[in-house]
DNA sequence: GTATCTGCAAAACATTTGCAATTCT
DNA sequence: AGAATTGCAAATGTTTTGCAGATAC
């Protein structure tokens, strides 16, 4: 299967050993750009593999995010979310419909493709070092 | 005292009716702008109030964010913090010492007073009604 | 005296950990 | 065989819920 070699290839070039079970969740992060949580992932890939145990895709999932091909998203506080597209770029979630979208963000600030969409909350979090803890 | 009554009254124009935790739960927010969890809250408060209980402080939190006067900050997964500062503003965490610093988003878009601070992660979350839902 | 608010105890979830079984080479 | 990976079961930690007692108006 060539979508398949191509993210074992990906993989690999991360260091990362293509199990099976890393190949069907990375595969499903990467075709399902719906930013799924770990359940959403667990449920939609037990029929294929009926084996398959939670604590392999959170164990899977902990080391893409170390890896640095996953990132994860925090826009709701009980939920967290997985996204293959580490790139930056923003999350609008709709209040009503759940649904996540993916905004651009450019080098001279926020333009937003948002414009048809009602802005009730903007949450900007960045993480790093502190100027104290830099020394 | 001046600040308690300034809270009380700033609690009452907002729906909320000023009791004892209440203030207090408020008061702590307002003075401390560290972004606390529920459990430092509650610990900080436990000396002060003997009978304090988390759930009330979780009532208490949900009760404040609901009417408008306190915001979630999801800047980690595994922990929810808080903020009475409901204004613009991001949000800078230091992975070395945990502290989380305030910083001014304009509105031609993000410019950082953060020229000394060693950024890894960025992270835009915006809530509301999406273009399809809001017919 | 009725509403609301508080707080204990239990339940519900999400995530992590320990360890044994399985798989891969 | 030896090392890594998987997955069950139990533990942990956080947040929610049900309900009874306390408090406020």
């Amino acid at each position: 299967m060539k979508k398949t070699n191509n993210i074992s290839e990906f993989l690999l070039e991360n260091n990362i050993k293509p199990s099976y079970q890393r190949l069907k969740i990375f595969e499903y992060l990467y075709v399902h750009k719906t930013h799924p949580t770990v359940d959403e992932i667990y449920k939609a890939l037990k029929g294929e593999i009926p084996t398959l145990s939670k604590t392999t895709v959170y164990n899977t999932l902990k080391l893409f995010v170390d890896k640095g091909v996953v990132i994860i998203i925090n826009i709701e506080d009980n939920e967290t979310r997985y996204d293959a597209d580490t790139s930056l770029h923003g999350h609008f979630k709709c209040e009503k419909c759940g649904n996540i979208y993916d905004f651009n963000v450019h080098d001279n600030g926020l333009t937003i493709d948002l414009k048809k969409f009602k802005i009730k909350e903007t949450h900007i979090y960045i993480k790093g070092i502190c100027e104290k803890c830099i020394n």
